[in-house]
DNA sequence: CGATCCCGCCAGCAC
DNA sequence: GTGCTGGCGGGATCG
């Protein structure tokens, strides 16, 4: 039905984009009348195939990790909405900044070069709002050595592994990230290309799919290849948003692997296949245009009074640049502990 | 068993 | 051509 407008072509991969999917999926049921979502239903409507039912399952994670959702029960799942994303948030960011903390408290407060990083308990990362708990091995202690068959599985899980990402930019001073330097994050360091490869699969799932929710957006810079993200969280635009300027200060401009001296924006997928949707609050893919200046000191901090959850102006600690993206990759000092997790 | 969903191959597509 | 993107589905795991 109704081929995208730009392209004339019959088939293209971004029909079947998981970043459109979800966009379609929020379109959907992003109501006030929503209340329970049914995964076959929802499949039906937006015409998933049964073989595609695994991109519905990515979806779902993706939004229940940022409390959008909540799973109920098999195949059934509670709508929260976008009103519940600013408390996930704030779960999320306290957890994040809490294990960091944990963590460099041992040594002096000065440095953070922890030998050992492959100590740190997976707690933190439960999900925040658990109305009826089942599971969620909150072993607050080192005795988790006996389920680790079950752990295993959540701790690659794209749900947690979208918490961690989120967490990424909720917890440091970084602008942008790209996708690279959060694995390499999420990670530790210095790990083959294989692994690094697969998570990085993972994390551009992840990222369309943040994207289509409009938390972040993907911004490429002339200078590298590749592009990097950047966290937008929940801010309320004027409805109008027409070429909204945000100006980056130079205490903000420092990214992960890369100098942001020029930047160049582009628009993320958004084709405008997607037809009318409901003119709700939060409306997926909005177009925006970004603008960003050398330097120019704008008002710190405080974007908005009455929300939260913005940047604070604390951030761990050392999470400056990298000296360099490519293969001479320092290994960038693992700020992030609770992330950090060593399969073998 | 069916429901979930992790993994990574390999093709599409933007430079 | 290079290499970033990401559809796709096999197969492992869960309940």
């Amino acid at each position: 039905m109704a081929e995208s407008s730009s392209r004339h072509y019959a088939y293209s991969r971004k029909q079947k984009s998981l970043g459109l999917l979800c966009s379609n999926f929020l379109s959907m049921y992003n109501t006030d009348a929503t209340e329970f979502i049914g995964l076959d239903e929802a499949a039906a409507k937006l015409g998933v195939e049964r073989r595609r039912m695994p991109r519905i399952y990515d979806i779902v994670n993706v939004l229940e990790s940022v409390g959008v959702l909540t799973r109920k029960a098999k195949n059934k799942y509670t709508w929260k909405g976008f009103g519940a994303i600013p408390k996930a948030l704030q779960d999320l960011k306290e957890e994040g900044l809490d294990s960091n903390l944990k963590k460099s408290d041992a040594n002096n407060n000065a440095k953070i070069s922890d030998d050992d990083d492959e100590d740190e308990e997976d707690e933190g990362l439960s999900n925040p709002n658990t109305g009826s708990q089942t599971e969620t091995s909150r072993s607050s202690s080192i005795l988790k050595s006996s389920s680790l068959k079950v752990d295993n599985r959540r701790e690659k899980s794209l749900g947690l592994l979208t918490q961690n990402f989120v967490k990424l930019f909720l917890c440091s001073n970084a602008e942008l990230i790209s996708l690279d330097e959060a694995a390499r994050l999420l990670l530790g360091d210095a790990h083959n290309t294989s692994v690094m490869r697969t998570k990085v699969r993972r994390l551009y799932d992840i990222a369309n799919a943040l994207s289509s929710m409009n938390l972040i957006e993907k911004i490429h810079t002339v200078d590298t290849r590749k592009p990097a993200f950047r966290w937008l969280g929940l801010r309320e635009k004027s409805e109008n948003g027409s070429a909204d300027t945000i100006v980056l200060n130079e205490s903000k401009k420092r990214v992960f692997g890369t100098d942001v001296t020029n930047i160049s924006f582009k628009k993320s997928k958004v084709d405008s296949s997607n037809e009318q949707n409901t003119n709700q609050c939060i409306k997926p893919q909005k177009p925006r245009k970004v603008e960003i200046l050398s330097d120019r000191s704008c008002s710190e901090g405080s974007k908005q009074g009455s929300k939260s959850y913005q940047f604070g102006p604390f951030a761990p600690v050392n999470l400056t640049k990298i000296g360099n993206t490519e293969n001479g990759a320092k290994p960038v000092q693992s700020a992030f502990s609770f992330a950090i997790r060593s399969e073998g």
